[in-house]
Order: structure tokens, then C-alpha cells, then sequence
DNA sequence: TGACTAACGTTAGTGCCACAAACGAAACTA
DNA sequence: TAGTTTCGTTTGTGGCACTAACGTTAGTCA
């Protein structure tokens, strides 16, 4: 074997059932597996991320969309250069209020965006693969409920990834 | 408000139930809460897991620690000096294979132990306040299951905290 | 016995991520 | 008009998972 000295992994009971270590570990595999997929498309998850809300809202400001999006504003600003100069999105100056700009989904962007979800779905099933669909919601109605819990008030809306 | 122009934060249905996003979210939210909770006893998540493998197991080289807790093996030498510093753990070489070294959990480091699990047992208790005892145990278990099947084999079997 | 290989602890460094601080410009407000 | 707030932006920070490399020590086996 590579490691210690004895047989297996060994993790004791008291680590391995953690709740707050089962999501670091469950995390971390996930942003992997998202990671990796998008990144062979040279996309990222802040791209999808900001995509999705320019589809669902349309054309927004950058900190509009930090809020749908839960992108920090000071990451944001890279995320649209990024976008923009792949022509995925437009970024223009509000006319109405020149402190803001405006960014637009473009139709090469709503394309773009059709391909990102179909590699993030088959992320979610690679990452999801040991559950059945049941268990699938049931997990996903657990942590939104965790989530939106502590979505109040925290610090921390956190632009985590997909 | 702080942000944005129209209502409520108005997240995307396809963000808000993308279940590596959830993920991601709820584990940000867990790490600060037991970073802040073992924080305040001047204590980090690693700490935790180091004691808690050896008194599961009793002494153990830094290899096999860094098994039982998945502490990588170069993070793991600052949480050994930080531990022995403390005098809640004692390294010493090993006669039998002067390679390694035995870390060693002293009385002082149990009783520590014990502290930091009603700290970190607390942290759990808030994380997953939203739930029902039932719902936390198949949290658990479905969060079991994804780590479980991703640990094989994968280059991270992660570091990640409590 | 000696050469090779592998494991050990350790140091240094990388890339990603969530986030804070501060700034000029522009817009509201009193 | 003066003061405050929002906007986009730049810069920096701390934590985490991980890699690479190195000297030391142990096994392996020609």
C-alpha cells in the first residue's frame, strides 16, 4: 500500500459522520467535477452562473447581478471581462444612471449557455451517481433548506460555485 | 436595500437547486461555523481531527495519522507542531523506524478532546438548525454515500475540515 | 555487500476561492 | 450646496487542497 501501516482508511466513526466535514469532503468533489467539466469547454462556474441570471432576469447591472447570482462584486468585474470578450454578453453604460453599466445576454451567450448546462447537468449526475432520483431532491430539499437559513443576515451569501 | 434595484435577492430556480451549488454554500456556511466555534478556544478543525484519530487509535506515525484524518501529510506537520506546542500531543521519533515519528496524545490533549466536541457538537447543532433529527441523520447518510463513492480512487480524499 | 527503490517528515510554493478595503465617478438627499 | 450612498473597479488577504522536491532512513534483491 502507499501509506500507513495498518489496512484500510480507518477514519474514525466521530470524522467520518460529521456533518460539517461530510460537506467540506462532498464540496470539494463537487467544485472538482464542475470545475472540470466547464473547463473544458474554457468556461467557469461564475460564467454559467451569471449567464443563467442574465436569461432568467434579462439585462441587468453588475451589481444586480451579484445579487442574483451571489458573485461578489469585486469578482464579478473579471467574470465580465471574461464574457465579454468571448462576445458571450455586452457590457454598455446605463444611459439612465452613468454610474451603472448594463449588461445584455447576446444570442452567441443564450447558445453558449445551452451548452454549459448540458455539461453541468452531467457534472450534477456524475457527482449525484450514487443516489437514486428520490434520493436526489430529497438531498437538494436539505441543503436549500440549510442554506436558506443561514442565507439571512450572515456575511456570506457566498459566490460559491456550481 | 443594499444592492440591486428591484425586490427581494431574486436568485434564478436553476441556481438556487443546482445541488453543487448547495453544496458549495452549505459547506461555506458549516466551515465558518466551526472555524469560529473552535476558533474561540484557540483551536482549528484539524486540531480536532488529529485528536480524535488518536484516541480512537491510540499512537500513530504522521503517515498514518494523515490516513485516519486525511490531513495531507505537508499540512499535517504545522497541526503536529501546533498540537505539541499545546502539550496535547507528543512527538516523538520512533526507536523501531527512525523514519518516522510517534505522535503521542497526552492527558492534558484528551481533555481538550472533550472540549472541543461540545464545541464542535454545537456548531453541528446550529449549522443544522432547520432540521428535524430524522432529516439530519439522512443528510448524513446521503452525504455519506457521495463521499464514500467519490473517495475511491480520486486524487483527493481532501483535508477538509469539520 | 552494494545499488535501487520506496516511505518518512519537512519545506516551499501554487491555484482557487470567499471576501474586505479603498477609490473616483456619479447619483441621491437634506 | 454639502454630505451621503451606490456603482464599478483595483488591490490585497487568509484559508484550503494540493504538488514538488529534498534529505533521511528502510526494505529489496542482484
Amino acid at each position: 500500500m502507499t501509506t500507513g501501516e495498518n489496512g484500510g482508511a480507518a477514519v474514525p466513526a466521530r470524522l467520518r459522520e460529521l456533518p460539517s466535514r461530510l460537506l467540506g469532503q462532498a464540496s470539494t468533489h463537487a467544485q472538482r467535477l464542475v470545475t472540470e467539466a466547464l473547463g473544458r469547454a474554457d468556461a467557469h462556474k461564475w460564467h454559467y452562473a451569471a449567464l443563467v441570471a442574465l436569461e432568467e432576469s434579462g439585462p441587468a447591472s453588475q451589481a444586480a447581478l451579484s445579487d442574483r447570482t451571489g458573485i461578489h462584486r469585486s469578482d464579478l468585474v473579471a467574470v465580465i471581462n471574461e464574457l465579454a470578450a468571448r462576445e458571450l454578453v455586452e457590457r454598455a453604460p446605463d444611459p439612465g444612471d452613468r454610474r451603472r453599466n448594463v449588461i445584455t445576454l447576446t444570442p452567441l451567450g443564450r447558445r453558449r449557455l445551452r451548452r454549459l448546462e448540458q455539461l453541468l447537468d452531467a457534472a450534477q449526475g456524475e457527482l449525484l451517481t450514487p443516489l437514486s432520483a428520490a434520493e436526489r431532491e430529497q438531498l437538494t430539499r436539505l441543503l436549500g433548506r440549510i442554506v436558506e437559513h443561514h442565507a439571512h443576515g450572515g456575511p456570506a451569501m457566498g459566490s460559491d460555485g456550481q
